[in-house]
RNA sequence: GGCCCGUUGGUCAAGGGGUUAAGACGCUUCCCUUUCACGGAAGAAUCAGGGGUUCGAUUCCCCUACGGGCUACCA
C-alpha cells in the first residue's frame, strides 16, 4: 500500500482523526469500532482523537445519548485528547453550538457558483418521488431535473432575493456538475470513482439554518485540521459530494484522507447488526445497558453483561482487523502498536456472540489474582451476611478460590454461583450421583475418614489425598468407589473444582462436619 | 429499479501467480483426570460459478450469481 506510506510522508500535519456520532440514541457497537479504530491510528501516530458530537437533527435528538456515548469511550479506555468532554482550542464541539460558522461557508458555494437557493417544499418532493416511483423511475435532484425545480437557477435574481427577504424558506443545495468522474483514494479501498451524474445535488443547509452531515462534517474537519476521516462503508456512496465540496471551497489540499470500514453484520440471517438482533439473540449491541428515555425500554450493554472492557475491546478490533500474526489476545496499548489500515478487511463482519464470550474468558485468565479477590470479596459481603473477620473473607482463602474457579469461568460473576460450595455447606445434594454410587457399606469408610482427617497433622492437598487413598484402602476400597461420593458430600455437586485442593481450602473442621452432615441427611 | 462496495471452512480470517491454502471460535475424537473444566493431540470443514490471460490461477481481467450499503431539509 504505498499511496499509504506516501501520503504519511509528504503530510507533515500531526494526524488528527474524530470520532463524530450523532446523540440519537445509544452508541451502537459499530460506532465503537469506527470509534476504536480512529483511535488506534491516531495514537499510533502520535496524534490526537477528537470526539465531536454531531447534533444537527433537532428531530432526533435523544437527551442522555450525548453522556451515553461519552461513557462508553470512557469504560473502554478511548481517551478523548480533545471534543466535547474534553475542552480544546477548537471548541465548540458540538455542531448545534457551531451553527452559524456554516452559512458563511454555504454562502460562499453559492457566490462561487457551486450551490444554489431551492424553494422546493417538502410535500413536492416528496410528491415527486411517489410519482417517479410509480413510473418505475426514482427523482434525483440533480442535473438531469434542477432546471424544473424552484430554484434560484430557475427563478430571477430579484424573485430570489424577494423570497428570500420575505421569510420564504429554502435550503442550499449543492451543485453538482453534470458527468464528471470524481474519483478519490480510500485508505482501504484504492482508489474509487463515481460518476457524478449520479450523485444528487444534496442539500448543505436546511431551512432551519442548520447544516446537513455533508456540509458540516466538511467545514468541522476542515477547521479541526482532522487529517484522516474514518468512518462507516454507508458514507462511500456521498463521498464523491464531499470531495466537490472540498473542491468548490478551495480545500482540496487540506481534505482528510477518507477511510470507509467494512460494517458489521448480523450472526443469522442478512443486513447489518442492529439493535434488534442483541435481545433477540441473546447478546448485547451497545457497550453499556441503555434505557430508552420515551419508551423506558431496556437494552442490555456489554458491561452490565460482565464483559471486561478489554474484552469487548479486545474482540471489536478483531471484526474487521487482524495483526497479520497468530496473536489475538491485545491490549489497547498493543492494539495501537500493532493496527494497520492495511490489515482492514475489505467486506463485512458477521458478528460472533460465542467468540466474545472467549475473549472476555482470556482477559478473565489474565486477571491478577488479588483484584479478582478483593471483587469476589465484596460481592459475598453484599451476598452474604458473613461476620466481620470471617474466614471466608480473608485474601489468602480468597486468592485460592479465585484460582481454583478461574480456569473453568468466562465471566468473573460466575464464581458465586459456580462455586457456591465454596462459601456455604451445602443443603441439598445430587441424588443421581448418591444412587449411581452409594452403597450402606460405605458408612463406614467415610466415618473411618472423619476419623483419620481428624488426626491429620497437615491438612494440605496431598495429606488429605494420601490420606483418602489409605482410608480407601484399609477398607478395601478403590478411590474410584468413593471419590465421587466424597465431592457429592463436600459440595453438593458431581462436578466442581479441583477436590483436595478444596478439601483444604474448607479446612479441617469444615470437612469434617459436611461429612457428618452429609450421613445424616442424605436419605440413603 | 439505479449506483457503489464486497465475496477464502458454520463464523472471524492469513495468504495476492507454483503452498500439504495458516491460525482462532464453534463442532467431533483421543490423552490427562474422581468429575466438570483447563491444558495437550488429532479430525471434519473453505478459495461462489463461468469464461479468459498464463506453462500454471485462490491470487490478474471480464461476466454472472450472491451479500451489503446508498438512493431524505437523517446521520
Amino acid at each position: 500500500m504505498f499511496y499509504l506510506c506516501a501520503s504519511f510522508f509528504y503530510m507533515d500535519r500531526r494526524i488528527r482523526t474524530r470520532f463524530a456520532p450523532s446523540p440519537t440514541g445509544p452508541l451502537h457497537m459499530g460506532g465503537v469500532r469506527t470509534a476504536l479504530y480512529a483511535y488506534l491510528f491516531a495514537k499510533q501516530q502520535g496524534g490526537d482523537f477528537l470526539l465531536r458530537i454531531e447534533d444537527t437533527d433537532q428531530a432526533r435528538f435523544v437527551p442522555g445519548a450525548e453522556d451515553y456515548i461519552i461513557e462508553s469511550l470512557n469504560w473502554c479506555g478511548i481517551k478523548i485528547d480533545e471534543g466535547v468532554s474534553a475542552g480544546g482550542k477548537f471548541a465548540p464541539y458540538r455542531q448545534s453550538e457551531r451553527k452559524e460558522m456554516y452559512r458563511k461557508y454555504a454562502d460562499q458555494l453559492v457566490q462561487n457558483g457551486h450551490a444554489y437557493y431551492a424553494f422546493d417544499t417538502s410535500p413536492e418532493l416528496d410528491a415527486m418521488r411517489k410519482e417517479a416511483e410509480t413510473a418505475k423511475g426514482a427523482f434525483s435532484y440533480d442535473s438531469s431535473s434542477r432546471l424544473k425545480m424552484n430554484n434560484s437557477l430557475t427563478v430571477s435574481k430579484e424573485e430570489t432575493e424577494k423570497k428570500i427577504s420575505s421569510g420564504d424558506h429554502y435550503v442550499i443545495r449543492l451543485k453538482v456538475p453534470e458527468n464528471e468522474e470524481v474519483k478519490f483514494t480510500d485508505i482501504i479501498r484504492g482508489e474509487v470513482s463515481f460518476n457524478s451524474n449520479l450523485v444528487d445535488d444534496k442539500v448543505l443547509l436546511k431551512s432551519d439554518g442548520m447544516p446537513t452531515y455533508h456540509l458540516a462534517h466538511i467545514v468541522d474537519d476542515y477547521l479541526m485540521e482532522i487529517t484522516h476521516a474514518i468512518r462507516g462503508e454507508e458514507w462511500l456512496p456521498s463521498a464523491p459530494a464531499h470531495i466537490l465540496i472540498y473542491r468548490f471551497l478551495g480545500w482540496e489540499n487540506q481534505m482528510p484522507q477518507y477511510a470507509h470500514l467494512p460494517l458489521l453484520l448480523k450472526p443469522d440471517g442478512n443486513g447489518k447488526l442492529s439493535k434488534r438482533d442483541g435481545d433477540k439473540l441473546g447478546f448485547p449491541v451497545f457497550p453499556l445497558e441503555w434505557k430508552d428515555p420515551a419508551t423506558g425500554e431496556i437494552s442490555s450493554g456489554y458491561r452490565e453483561k460482565g464483559y471486561y472492557p478489554e474484552a469487548f475491546v479486545n474482540m471489536l478490533a478483531f471484526l474487521g482487523w487482524n495483526p497479520g500474526s497468530e496473536q489475538e489476545v491485545f491490549s489497547m496499548d498493543e492494539l495501537i502498536q500493532h493496527f494497520s489500515f492495511a490489515h482492514v478487511h475489505k467486506g463485512g463482519a458477521r458478528f460472533d456472540p460465542e467468540k466474545t464470550k472467549w475473549f472476555n474468558e482470556q482477559w478473565l485468565h489474565r486477571q491478577p489474582d488479588g483484584e479478582l479477590a478483593s471483587r469476589l470479596s465484596s460481592s459475598l459481603q453484599t451476598q452474604f451476611q458473613f461476620a466481620e473477620g470471617d474466614r471466608r473473607l480473608t485474601e489468602p482463602f480468597l486468592i485460592q478460590c479465585v484460582q481454583l474457579l478461574k480456569i473453568r469461568s468466562q465471566f468473573e460473576n460466575e464464581f458465586i454461583e459456580k462455586g457456591k460450595y465454596l462459601f456455604i455447606s451445602p443443603d441439598q445434594y445430587d441424588e443421581q450421583a448418591i444412587q449411581k454410587k452409594w452403597k450402606p457399606e460405605l458408612a463406614g469408610f467415610f466415618q473411618q475418614l472423619s476419623t483419620n482427617f481428624l488426626n491429620l497433622q497437615s491438612f494440605v492437598a496431598i495429606e488429605i489425598e494420601n490420606c483418602f487413598k489409605a482410608t480407601a484402602a484399609e477398607k478395601n476400597l478403590k478411590p474410584g468407589e468413593v471419590l465421587q461420593l466424597f465431592r457429592v458430600f463436600l459440595s453438593g455437586q458431581s462436578a466442581g473444582v479441583d477436590l483436595f485442593p478444596m478439601a483444604e481450602l474448607l479446612g479441617k473442621e469444615e470437612v469434617i462436619f459436611r461429612l457428618n452432615a452429609a450421613l445424616t441427611n442424605i436419605k440413603l
